[in-house]
DNA sequence: GCATTAACAGCCG
DNA sequence: CGGCTGTTAATGC
């Protein structure tokens, strides 16, 4: 299991269910909806296998019918850096795909999960003859810029509470991953890995989180109710025994 | 102090 | 039963 285009040596057609679950593909004309289904590919991952691999040509572009992927890089020492989280809905690949390069990243898959592919020819086809697509691609460039952007300032934070609030607010993103919806189907082993905290860790920042009401954590998987305050948590309330608790409560 | 690893019981599908 | 969750104890930076 080493090659990019492995993951579909087992493809098949795609069900009715599985093309509604493509965000782009009703934005097609007639034509343009024929060419790219008839092109679709979709196979099932295993956890650990590897979608797209840095370095290999580009063949496709990808994206999550179901499951969870992990988008990481090898740095220098050869440790592997998570990015994000790839859940239902999302499709990657597109920079590479556009300028028909290597791919960037590694794209593994967390947990069992539904991969579709396009070639990267019909990629470009659709680029080419069709508005709608082009419109879709170009916002879905804007809202990972904005993604790339808010993942450094996390990176920053040393607040763990804040850290999982910020990178699960970005996995709720309705643009990058409508298929996602209210639930988010993710162990809090995965957030774990894709947020790099221990799985204790990461149960005690959820468990806040549900107590402030932003979030409800559910078996297997937790519902957003509140993403505006996710995005923009300061999870602390004041320390009872700081200064600025102790002025509030002398007065 | 705070986070991590290890370990365990209880629960869910 | 296997996997997930919530919790505690011991260990490390």
């Amino acid at each position: 299991m080493t090659s990019d285009a492995s993951v579909f040596q087992r493809r098949r057609p795609l069900t009715a269910a599985e093309l509604n679950a493509i965000p782009w593909i009703g934005l097609l004309s007639p034509t343009e909806y024929e060419r790219a289904v008839a092109d679709l590919k979709i196979s099932d991952a295993s956890p650990g296998d590897y979608i797209c691999r840095t370095g290999r040509p580009v063949t496709y572009w990808f994206g999550v019918v179901g499951g969870l992927l992990k988008m990481s890089s090898d740095n220098v020492e050869g440790h592997a850096m998570t990015f994000t989280g790839v859940p239902p809905g999302g499709w990657f690949g597109e920079g590479t795909a556009l300028k028909r390069e290597t791919y960037r990243y590694n794209i593994q898959a967390l947990r069992k999960s539904l991969v579709a592919g396009l070639h990267v020819d019909t990629f470009h086809w659709l680029l080419d003859h069709s508005i709608g697509f082009n419109r879709f691609v170009m916002n879905q460039l804007n809202e990972r810029l904005g993604q790339f952007i808010a993942a450094r300032e996390i990176d920053r934070m040393n607040n763990p509470d804040i850290r999982v609030a910020r990178s699960l607010a970005a996995l709720f993103n309705p643009v990058l991953y409508p298929g996602v919806g209210e639930v988010l189907r993710i162990t809090q082993q995965e957030l774990a890995y894709l947020v790099g905290l221990s799985r204790q860790r990461v149960n005690e920042a959820l468990t806040t989180l549900a107590e402030q009401g932003s979030i409800r954590i559910e078996y297997g998987g937790l519902r957003v109710l509140d993403l505006a305050a996710l995005r923009s948590s300061v999870v602390y309330p004041p320390r009872p025994d700081s200064r600025a608790c102790r002025a509030l409560n002398s007065g």
